[in-house]
DNA sequence: TTGCGTGCAAAGGTTTTGCATGGCA
DNA sequence: TGCCATGCAAAACCTTTGCACGCAA
């Protein structure tokens, strides 16, 4: 086991990612500290980023490849035990806490042989005020091209 | 509407999309076509890829976004209504279909108000022979389909 | 002939890596 | 004082784009 330090940039970095519900990119950290006078290289951000996250502290999405990785802090360790459902339009995450997924987790053991790692799937789709709204994004996997 | 030409190249990735049940990368047609003695731009496999995409014989998939986008051949729209089961050991993935999801995507509307995006969406795990045997041997290109 | 498709290379973007330096414990 | 973390820049990577040429209809 590695130890482990506590830096200036780290405790921004994450300082930021509590201060943001929403998901974030690693661009928007690293404009955000920029316009905040803070230095941090982008490689710190990634590398702090990839650590945050396999001690579970946050959670990486990949809504569109073209604009890289999200990144949203989370719970914590609760967050393990359930499946996230992501707003691929507003980007909103809700924590399915319910039963039914003790259901899904022995269907899929049972009829399809895999144990399902709860805490890293994300399930992605659109929250009902985006379905609704007029707060439309075209799906990506759709293989709609985007320009900007 | 613009026009469309039947070129050897969109024949010949077409070709290579149907041979495989498998998802493969814009990369493996790449390879798979030099390998063949058949010159293809890299190019080329993405317009071609595109347009497959947006007429519907073609589904793309992000995976890993290391890795880059899958495309894999579809009839009809199957792989819109299925989950993938991707196994985070071996790399194995498990197309998902059958009636159970139907269920799962109808509590999640339900219950948390949230619209799947089924073709999107992977759920992370370890497959059978990966939770018995610990052979960690990462290979995004093992793939296969799981129905019942 | 028309204009879509292709090939090539360059450019675009995000993310990673190598190496010397900085800073926590 | 050890070593991990950081910064910088270069590199790696996938994907897109510009432009001249090729080719289907």
């Amino acid at each position: 086991m590695k130890a482990e330090y506590n830096t200036r940039q780290r405790a921004v970095i994450l300082d930021f990612l509590k201060e943001n519900s929403a998901h974030v990119s690693a661009r928007d950290i690293l404009e955000h500290l920029n316009a905040m006078g803070i230095k941090v290289g982008v490689a710190t951000i990634y590398r702090t980023l990839d650590k945050l996250c396999s001690i579970g502290l946050v959670k990486k999405f990949v809504i569109d490849e073209r604009s890289g990785a999200c990144y949203q802090y989370v719970r914590g360790a609760e967050c393990e035990e359930h499946f996230h459902l992501k707003c691929v339009s507003c980007g909103k995450l809700i924590h399915m806490d319910c039963d039914f997924l003790a259901e899904m987790e022995k269907h899929i053991l049972d009829e399809h042989g895999f144990t399902v790692s709860s805490g890293k799937t994300v399930i992605y789709g659109r929250c009902a005020e985006c379905e609704l709204g007029e707060n439309f994004v075209p799906d990506s996997s759709c293989c709609h091209t985007h320009k900007h």
